[in-house]
DNA sequence: CTCATATGTAAGTCATGACTTACGGTAAGT
DNA sequence: ACTTACCGTAAGTCATGACTTACATATGAG
């Protein structure tokens, strides 16, 4: 649970690219490729951290390999963002109503402002 | 918006330790490093990275430095979230349902399973 | 003032990973 | 069968970053 490779696989932002793309739909290699600043091989190489990440699936289709999203890892950062969401929230929110210290000292003295 | 430092920041599993633990409550450095196997400077270090990212913010209580979660960040993670989560999962549907290569040839015979 | 506590920063080491080019394998077209 | 298109992998380079120890600074206690 503390490693959660889909975190790391969409830390670098050129693989965030790649994923972004296909938000739009399955695509194969090449296309992915085209209107990046980097070489087809390693595009080739981010698909496979993102599919061992669970971020996508792939399949062969004729001599093209066509990549499509994954909703699992998707749906693991979710899960995790939305554990948390109400926790640190309601941490925060307890620290922000928290008396400051010259609140309380105020309040020693019996002064109001 | 390509860059997002909080992914990038929460990509380390060390610094997502750090993070967790901040979702209790406030913390000093020095509590936050003690549990873990990393030295306190290193601690220090994360702590900076995420402040950087907006996903902590800092106040300076007598000689400890108390750290707490920044909503602002994870608001940022959660934002990428909810935009992708409707898109993927739309073109992830769209092609379950898509008619495989075999159902396409036995429609054309005219076939039914 | 002196000392202990708490923290940030500098400098250096070392592993990881993002990228390149080169190559091998498979599918489709002629 | 030959060629072209498409793709994954191997090998090597290079930058980044996670970590360490050592040091400088600021607060609180005695």
């Amino acid at each position: 649970m503390t490693n959660n490779p889909a975190f790391s696989a969409l830390a670098d932002p050129t693989r965030r690219e790649v994923f972004e793309r296909l938000a739009g739909g399955p695509r194969a290699v090449g296309e992915l490729a085209e209107g990046l600043p980097v070489s087809r091989p390693a595009v080739s190489q981010h698909l496979k951290v993102l599919k061992e990440a669970g971020l996508v699936t792939d399949r062969a289709e004729g001599a093209r390999r066509v990549y499509q999203i994954d909703p699992q890892g998707l749906g693991q950062i979710r899960a995790w963002l939305d554990r948390f969401w109400d926790e640190a929230l309601e941490a925060f929110r307890a620290e922000v109503e928290r008396p400051t210290e010259e609140d309380q000292a105020a309040d020693e003295q019996g002064n109001r402002k």
